[in-house]
DNA sequence: AACTTAAACGGACCTTGGTCCGGATCGTAA
DNA sequence: TTACGATCCGGACCAAGGTCCGTTTAAGTT
């Protein structure tokens, strides 16, 4: 039943990504054949030239392919699919952050209080991510359309609305963003499936949450 | 250049959403044409059970409409897309959380103190995506690939790391997940580009984010 | 250099989401 | 009841993502 030959043994980019936790420079794919290789620069440079000259949208598959003289199935066998392609391109500015929070200066790097690292972690990651927006959000497709959404938008207004009850002095709005982010169903999904969270932990990881967040100022 | 004669001028779902906000009975549709209506609710009602007999996966546009024994340009009319449709299907079990916290009986509604009803709040929402995260996730193509992608993982080690060393004895693990979920490009784009923040607000959130999380616990 | 094999290639093909528009229906007003 | 305009319906049509498999080729092996 699942002996027959997959036309794909390679759904997904299969290397040069488990490194990534030590660190890596993890140059690129480290072994492919010759041929390979080349055609998948080629098909990353395609795609970074059409986006610059059609915006995101203008990354077709076939576009891709015709663009880098290749055909079409070569490109789903290096990237798997149209999301595996865009996150490759992300890639390079995502190792770069990586570097720099692992080996770099401080206050990112090595060297500062962990405290103050955490800060400049999340700005960093703020900054760089407003930056490529156009591409990330591409490569989740209307990731953002839950937020939008009425029912959403109720959950939020009425977590706000608590919130100023407890700790009326924060940016309620924004907490109240975190709090509802910290229970989307993907997350949740992830944590209990893929890493086997019983639901009990996660249910106290929130009410832990929670007192953290609404904890009023010790007196410095 | 947009006097053109839309096709579907109700992309989305027009209404029976914004009264939400204000908890909503909203039965359904007010204003459909009689047919519309009877079509809206064969379509759901086929959609339902496919789902129930071949999983969401079996809910193709196709053969939702032909199970509604209707044309499929009538589902894309009525529900804009596949995930308007598959949301309209969640619909109604927000609408019954909504109604909980509104105006049911406490933890959960009106009565009981601010904190309590938050952690109440979280735990319920927790309970009920654990139970239709199928179909939230199939609303949400891919939307928990973001997790697993290496890099992802690699955020969430550093994030991981830095906490153990400022509070040790949190569950620094679904603490790191919380802030970094704080940080998601969709989230980032929602609030700069459709809610207008700046981006020195989400870097002072942030800051205060990380503070509060990071509080050492006050002697009672 | 000839041989072998695992891997890569290409592009026809399939599926499915999404669009278009001529014709059928509903609701209403005369 | 009839007429009429707004709304809706249906299903052919299109584009793009994803799959398959016969053919080619890189890279060892003898």
């Amino acid at each position: 039943m699942s002996s027959a030959p997959q036309p794909f043994p390679t759904p997904q980019e299969p290397s040069d990504a488990p490194r990534l936790l030590e660190l890596g420079p993890a140059p690129e794919e480290p072994c492919l054949r010759a041929d390979a290789a080349r055609n998948r620069a080629r098909l990353l440079e395609a795609a970074a030239r059409l986006i610059a000259e059609h915006g995101v949208a203008g990354v077709t598959m076939e576009a891709v392919a015709s663009a880098a003289k290749v055909g079409k199935g070569t490109v789903f066998r290096r990237f798997g699919d149209r999301t595996g392609l865009l996150m490759a391109l992300l890639d390079h500015s995502g190792r770069q952050l990586q570097a720099d929070f692992l080996g770099g200066p401080p206050p990112l790097g090595p060297g500062a209080p962990p405290l103050e690292r955490l800060r400049a972690f999340g700005i960093a990651v703020l900054y760089r991510s407003a930056e490529q927006l156009e591409l990330q959000l591409a490569a989740q497709p209307e990731a953002c359309r839950r937020f939008s959404h009425p029912a959403t938008q109720a959950l939020r207004t009425h977590v706000t609305m608590l919130l100023r009850q407890i700790v009326p002095d924060a940016d309620c709005e924004l907490l109240a963003q975190t709090l509802l982010a910290s229970l989307d169903p993907a997350l949740i999904h992830h944590l209990t499936r893929q890493r086997h969270m019983p639901m009990a932990r996660l249910e106290s990881a929130w009410v832990d949450l929670v007192a953290r967040v609404t904890r009023t100022r010790p007196p410095v």
